[in-house]
DNA sequence: ACCCGGTTTGCAAGCGATTGCAGCCAAGGT
DNA sequence: ACCTTGGCTGCAATCGCTTGCAAACCGGGT
C-alpha cells in the first residue's frame, strides 16, 4: 500500500501539507499543491477512508435505508441518490428492511450506529418513535424522501395535489363517473399516501359536484394484479360502469388497462385510465399518468443533506420540501362514450 | 460518543478485554465475556467501525457494482446480497456505472480503491482489462454473478441449457416452427449471454432435426417494448407465422404476449410464448418460463465471498459455479394449433 | 512446596490519516 | 533597517480500536 507518507517523502513535503494539498487545498501554495498532486497520481496514491475518517470524523458516507428494492419508485430514488453522491465523492451503504423484524431491528440498533455514515436518507419509511429517536441519537442529519416523518425533513410531493390533478383531468374530459383504485389497509399503515390520494380524489369530485360512490371505490396492495382484480370488479357490472379509472399507481392503472381488454372493453373508447408515477412502462402502454420524478427527488435528497453537511449550515432546509409531478396525458384518457 | 474505554471501566477490565469479548471472544473467559457484553449492552456501546477497520485492516463491508439498479434482476441481486450480508454483520456499499463513462471511471479509479471494502461483488458486469487489473491490484477477493469475467469466480446460470430446455419444452409440444427473440448487438458487447441463449436455442432444433429460419430470429433489447415490436414482425405475417416464441427474457415473452394480443391470436390457442427468468410479473401474465433466480444468487455470492475472507480459505471455489434454472410452465404454452 | 502448560489478562505499539499550533519567510509599511 | 502581517509549512498529538507480547494466574502432577 502507498501511505500519505511515500507521498509526501516524493513531493518533498511533510505529510500534512499532502493530507491539506489533497483535500480542499486551502493554505498551500499552488506551486506545492501540484507538485503533491502529481505525487500522488503517479504513486496512485488514495486515501485511506478508514484513516481519514477515523482522524476528521467525516465519513463520506451516506446510508440510504429503504423498504424494498425491487420496486420502480425506490430503486429510482436510490440511483438518483447515488449518482449524486457519486459526484460529491460519497459512497452509498443500502440498508434494506425487506428482511423482516429482525433485519429492521439489527439495521436501526448495529448498523447504523457504528459511526459509519455522516448521514441517512429514508425513503417511503413509516419509523416507529423508538425508530426515530435512535436515529436522532446518531446526532446526523437525516432526510425522508416520500414518507412522511415527524419532525424530519421530508421530500415529497403533494399527493393531495396529485390525486386532484389527476382527477380533474378526467372531469374535464367530461366523465363523471369516476372510479378510484388506492391503497388497501395493510399500505395505509406505513405511508398515509394512498389515503392522501384518496382525499385528493375525493376533493376533486366534490369541487366538480360530483357525488363519490362508495361501490366506485377499490383497495388493491399497488401491483400490476391488484390493479386488475380491482379493475375487473369494477368494470364487470355492465350497467352502472365506470367511464374512467384513476389508480393511484401505474402498476396498478396498466393492471387496469389489461382487465379492460380481457373484459372486451377499448381503451379509452370505453373506458378512460390514470395512473400516477410515469413508471418506466407507462410509454409502452400509452398510459395517461401524473409523473412524479424519483430519480430527481434522489438526487435532491443528497443536495440537502450536503447542505446540512456544510461546516457551517447557514440555510437550514425547513422541514416539508414539495417535489414537482406533472400531467402526462397518453393516449388511454379521452371524452368518456356518448 | 460512549467509547471502548468507558466499556473497560465499567466493566472493570482493559480495553483490550473488551475487544476480545465483543468480537469473536477467543481467549475470554465466559465470565468475563458476559459482564463486558453486560456493560456493552447497558452503555449502548457500538463498536466505531472506521476506527475498528483502521486497526484491523477489515472493513465488515462489500462493494457490489451494478450496471443499473432498475431491472428485476439487478435489484433482486442486490436484495440477495444485501440480506446475506447483514446475517453477517456486514454493510453494502453500492456502486452504480448508470451514470455513463466518467462515472464509471471515477468507481475505478477512485471510489474502490480506497480501502473501504473487502471485497467486491460485480453482477453482470464487462469489465475492461484495466478495470480488472484495478481490482486485482486491489488484492480483495472478487465475485461475478452473471457475466463472465476473466480470471474471476462467478456465479452463472447455464445459459446454454436454459435456453435449451425452454426449447426443448416447445418442441415436446409439438412446435416445429419456433421463433426466437434475442438480444441484440448493443446487449451482445457487454454480456454474451444472449448469444449463449441463441445458440442453446439452435442447439435443441438442431437435435430434434429442424432447421433454424433466419426469419425466425430477431433480435431486440431486453425490454417489454422490444419483445413486443419484435413479436409483432414474427407474427404480423398471417401465412409462415411461427408457432411458437422464445423470448430471452421475461420482460420481451410479456411484450410478444401483448403483442400477439394485438394482433388477434389467442395465447397460447395461436401461437406459445416462453420466456426467460421469472421475472415477478410472470405469474400474473401466466408466463411460461425458465426461472433463475437471482436473490439466490446473490446470496450465494456473499457466501463464496465469507469463504474467501476467512482467515484460512481452505476451500478456494473454482472459477464457475453453476447455479440451478428450472422450467416453470404456466398457461402461456400449449400444443400448436391444427 | 515447586514446576509446568494452558488460559486469561493488561500494556503499549501500531493502523494512516487530520489539524491546532507555532515557526518561518517574504512583502509591505514606517 | 526593523516590525507587522499574513500565507505556507512542519511538528506532533489525536482519532478509537486491535493485537503481539509478556505477565499473571490457575490447577494438577511430582
Amino acid at each position: 500500500m502507498v501511505g500519505i507518507a511515500d507521498v509526501a517523502r516524493h513531493a518533498g513535503v511533510s505529510t500534512a501539507t499532502v493530507s491539506r494539498a489533497l483535500s480542499g487545498g486551502r493554505n498551500v501554495s499552488p506551486v506545492t499543491r501540484l507538485r503533491v498532486e502529481a505525487s500522488a497520481a503517479q504513486l496512485g496514491y488514495v486515501v485511506s477512508s478508514t484513516a481519514s475518517s477515523l482522524a476528521s470524523g467525516r465519513m463520506k458516507n451516506i446510508g440510504v435505508v429503504v423498504p424494498f428494492l425491487n420496486r420502480w419508485f425506490f430503486a429510482s430514488v436510490v440511483e438518483g441518490a447515488q449518482q449524486a453522491l457519486q459526484r460529491h465523492g460519497y459512497d452509498l451503504t443500502l440498508y434494506n428492511l425487506t428482511g423482516g423484524l429482525e433485519a429492521r431491528r439489527s439495521v436501526f440498533e448495529h448498523f447504523l450506529l457504528r459511526q459509519r455514515v455522516d448521514a441517512v436518507i429514508a425513503v417511503s419509511l413509516e419509523l416507529s418513535e423508538h425508530e426515530v429517536a435512535r436515529l436522532h441519537a446518531l446526532d446526523k442529519p437525516l432526510v425522508g424522501v416520500g414518507g412522511p416523518l415527524a419532525g424530519v425533513p421530508t421530500l415529497t410531493v403533494d399527493d393531495l395535489a396529485v390525486a386532484r390533478l389527476a382527477t380533474e383531468h378526467l372531469i374535464a374530459l367530461g366523465h363523471t363517473r369516476i372510479a378510484h383504485i388506492g391503497g388497501d389497509k395493510a399500505f395505509d399503515l406505513d405511508f398515509n399516501l394512498p389515503t392522501n390520494r384518496r382525499f385528493g380524489y375525493e376533493a376533486a369530485l366534490a369541487a366538480a359536484g360530483i357525488e363519490a360512490r362508495r361501490e366506485d371505490y377499490r383497495p388493491a396492495d399497488f401491483t400490476t394484479a391488484g390493479g386488475y382484480q380491482a379493475a375487473k370488479q369494477l368494470l364487470g357490472r355492465p350497467h352502472e360502469r365506470p367511464t374512467a379509472i384513476f389508480a393511484a399507481s401505474d402498476e396498478m392503472a396498466i393492471g387496469s388497462l389489461l382487465a379492460a381488454r380481457d373484459l372486451g372493453l377499448v381503451v379509452p373508447r370505453d373506458v378512460s385510465v390514470i395512473g400516477v408515477d410515469d413508471h418506466e412502462q407507462a410509454a409502452f402502454f400509452g398510459l395517461s399518468t401524473v409523473a412524479q420524478f424519483p430519480r430527481q427527488q434522489g438526487e435532491k435528497a443528497v443536495e440537502v443533506l450536503m447542505e446540512e453537511l456544510r461546516p457551517h449550515p447557514e440555510l437550514r432546509t425547513g422541514l416539508n420540501i414539495n417535489m414537482p409531478f406533472e400531467l402526462v396525458v397518453r393516449g388511454s384518457t379521452a371524452r368518456p362514450p356518448e
